[in-house]
DNA sequence: GCGACAG
DNA sequence: ATCTTGTCGC
């Protein structure tokens, strides 16, 4: 798949000022609504094909493809490897990779800028036309609503969301507890840190995709938010869905797991 | 000066 | 993101 809005395409060489400018009009062409053909119900991961059970509903034709996307970096972050896998039915039916140079460091706020180029190159490099895009990192949980899920989506103008590890901005409408119960999700509005939203507005979820049952250590929640024609609830609903026994979601699981599988054949040989 | 932030 | 063995827990 290639770019639909090349003059959004993230350019490294852009100065600070000129990429939040350009972060701000892809905050203002971004849909962070419900704007997709298939239904989120129907995503479905694992071989949950159970035979024996009578009561199961037979999938009738094909489900959405959801494609994961996931970066990895070389030579002390010289080079960005991104690599993406497309699910459909539960099943992976394409990857696709693709190494480019970095041109500048990791910057709070403008990771677009230093991962855009390999994401752009990794899905140029995929034959097939995902639904809906899952990106590591932030959507509209970002200073100016444009993070990385949200340029990616709106460059190639399909559905996307983002989904981060730790929050950039924003705040929860209650504290995140220490465990949070595997299932809970809780609202995160826009706060003075989010230029472009009006505080208190829902930018995203702290989702919960997995938790352990008792013991010490406990797993943290994942911090979603709308990338592109994706609302904020239904970006939620859809990383629930995507867990499959894991933390991460089964289409960024794989990713990842592709990423750091091709950074070690580039490595050793 | 203080605050502090994806990957 | 990345540097990295053993180790605690289910």
């Amino acid at each position: 798949m290639e770019p639909v809005r090349s003059e959004f395409v993230p350019d490294p060489s852009l100065s600070r000022e000129a990429m939040e400018s350009l972060q701000r009009d892809i905050a203002d062409a971004a849909v962070f609504d419900d704007d997709f053909d298939f239904d989120p119900a129907t995503i479905r991961f694992g071989s949950a094909v159970d035979l024996t059970d009578d009561t199961q509903q037979r999938l009738t034709g094909d489900g959405p493809i959801v494609a994961g996307v996931d970066q990895a970096f070389l030579d002390d972050g010289d080079r960005a490897l991104s690599a993406v896998v497309a699910l459909q039915n539960g099943d992976v039916v394409e990857r696709a990779h693709a190494v480019v140079d970095t041109e500048i460091p990791y910057i709070p706020g403008l990771l677009s800028f230093r991962e855009g180029g390999a994401i752009l190159a990794a899905l140029s490099n995929l034959a097939i036309e995902p639904d809906l895009l899952v990106v590591d990192g932030s959507g509209c949980i970002h200073f100016r609503e444009a993070g990385l899920a949200t340029h990616i989506g709106v460059v190639v103008d399909v559905p996307a969301i983002g989904v981060a590890k730790n929050l950039l901005c924003g705040t929860p409408t209650e504290p995140i507890p220490d465990r949070m119960p595997e299932g809970e999700r809780i609202p995160i509005e826009a706060d003075d840190r989010v230029e472009t939203a009006e505080t208190g507005t829902v930018i995203g979820h702290a989702v919960q995709t997995r938790q352990y049952d008792s013991g010490t250590t406990s797993i943290n929640p994942l911090y979603v938010s709308p990338g592109h024609r994706v609302s904020a609830v239904t970006t939620a609903s859809i990383v629930a869905q995507c867990a499959a026994g894991y933390k991460l979601p089964e289409p960024m699981r794989l990713a990842d797991r592709a990423a750091d599988r091709h950074k070690r054949e580039c490595l050793d040989g």
